[in-house]
DNA sequence: TTTTTATGGTTCAAATTTGGTCTGAACAAA
DNA sequence: TTTGTTCAGACCAAATTTGAACCATAAAAA
């Protein structure tokens, strides 16, 4: 017929089953699949067809694959687009971050409690593992930022930096990320994070104040290529 | 025994599991979880099974766990902004206003044509009319903070500043205004705004962002009746 | 107040699960 | 033939799960 048929056979037919199941949402994000002999019977095929399937969607972005652990999916389905985020430029999202993240330090500063500083860390650490995944460093420096929010204890503040995120995981910017984190990006990246915990250790608001500004500054640098 | 439809196993399975009941409303917020004891025996897996779990709820800041005390839901639906409104205190919602404005009023500086100037100029005269009526005020006011945010030219900034007036408006604050609005303290804040405006004209990024922090600053200390 | 109970926090080792790798045979298409 | 794919099985290495015990805290009960 012609080349829109789909293939049915094959480690491309069970590729094209697993990524309909995926759009479908009958795995949705960050679900894990089942594992490879598993699925290799449910699809009757050989488990080095089912892998060769999917290698194929973890190189079309679709899935990501853990050691040990599992297959994970890390396609995103986009029900709940919000115009606002179709509108959002990535400049204007690092923008509205610059102006609202710095005061959250502050308050972070004044109002973090000893487990509020550890739930940082664990986020910090969370990112520290992901220096040659920029899809694993986006997500766990997405939970970072929100965790400093929440850190701030202010209800409405906290909300806000969920619309936020929202339209961060939504944002045009999600296609460039593979390009911009770079491992040494990540690290540098991590590396603030670091000197910004212990600046609110410290207790020194203007310290991290500044260290957050100048690394959003740093973020919109990135985006904008200048520099 | 998986010849049907399997669900994702492990702690990634319980994770979403719990998060589907936490997003259906199935836990509500501020809700207490079951013990993580109890939790084991319902999901019939293991208590560091359910931990790990629980640990991803955390980090994905949907529920708070307290020593000695239990898992709270954290998660708040955003559908209705009724009830962000209701969990805002007046100083909360100034705070967010804190963090927020002074760096809208900076982009404002940047970014403002003569037309943006008119129409704050507009807004302003709107405002210098009400001194007798703190409702006309309110209301005038929320709209020249509105088109500053409208100014910034950041179609995200204006969002989540819509968003705040919708809060400041269903505010608990709203019942206090007759008092706290007299005639006098009108007259000040108009005198404010009008110091914001010319430095706006003046392209003054410095004296602008003072102007807007003292000015709720200002508003700070008549909520809370200090000084 | 003191005591008790329930809860989350921690540790440990064994068992299990999972993705990663390799081999060789069977099959089909060029 | 040659080439590529699929299949079936085995083993490796990493991560998770399990079950149990014990600790520390907070709230309830006495």
């Amino acid at each position: 017929m012609n080349d829109t048929l789909q293939v049915t056979s094959g480690s491309a037919g069970v590729f094209n089953k697993i990524r309909d199941s995926i759009v479908n949402g009958r795995y949705s994000y960050n679900e894990r699949l089942p594992s490879e002999r598993d699925l290799a019977t449910r699809y009757k095929a050989a488990r080095g067809t089912i892998r060769s399937a999917l290698e194929q969607l973890e190189q079309a972005s679709m899935v990501r694959r853990k050691f040990g652990s599992g297959t994970f999916v890390t396609y995103k389905n986009d029900f709940d687009h919000e115009d606002i985020a179709e509108e959002t430029s990535p400049l204007e999202l690092i923008e509205a971050r610059l102006a609202i993240e710095p005061y959250i330090v502050k308050l972070v500063v004044l109002n973090a409690n000893n487990r509020d500083l550890n739930r940082l860390e664990q986020a910090l650490e969370q990112a520290n593992n992901t220096d040659h995944d920029p899809e694993a460093f986006s997500q766990a420096d997405e939970a970072f930022h929100l965790m400093l929010a929440t850190c701030s204890q202010n209800p409405l503040l906290i909300w806000i930096y969920q619309r936020i995120n929202d339209i961060r995981s939504h944002n045009q910017w999600s296609a460039r990320k593979a390009n911009i984190l770079t491992p040494l990006k990540i690290r540098a990246y991590n590396e603030q994070h670091r000197q910004l915990l212990e600046a609110i250790r410290h207790r020194d608001q203007i310290e991290a104040s500044d260290i957050i500004s100048s690394h959003l500054k740093q973020a919109r640098q990135d985006i904008t290529g200048v520099g």
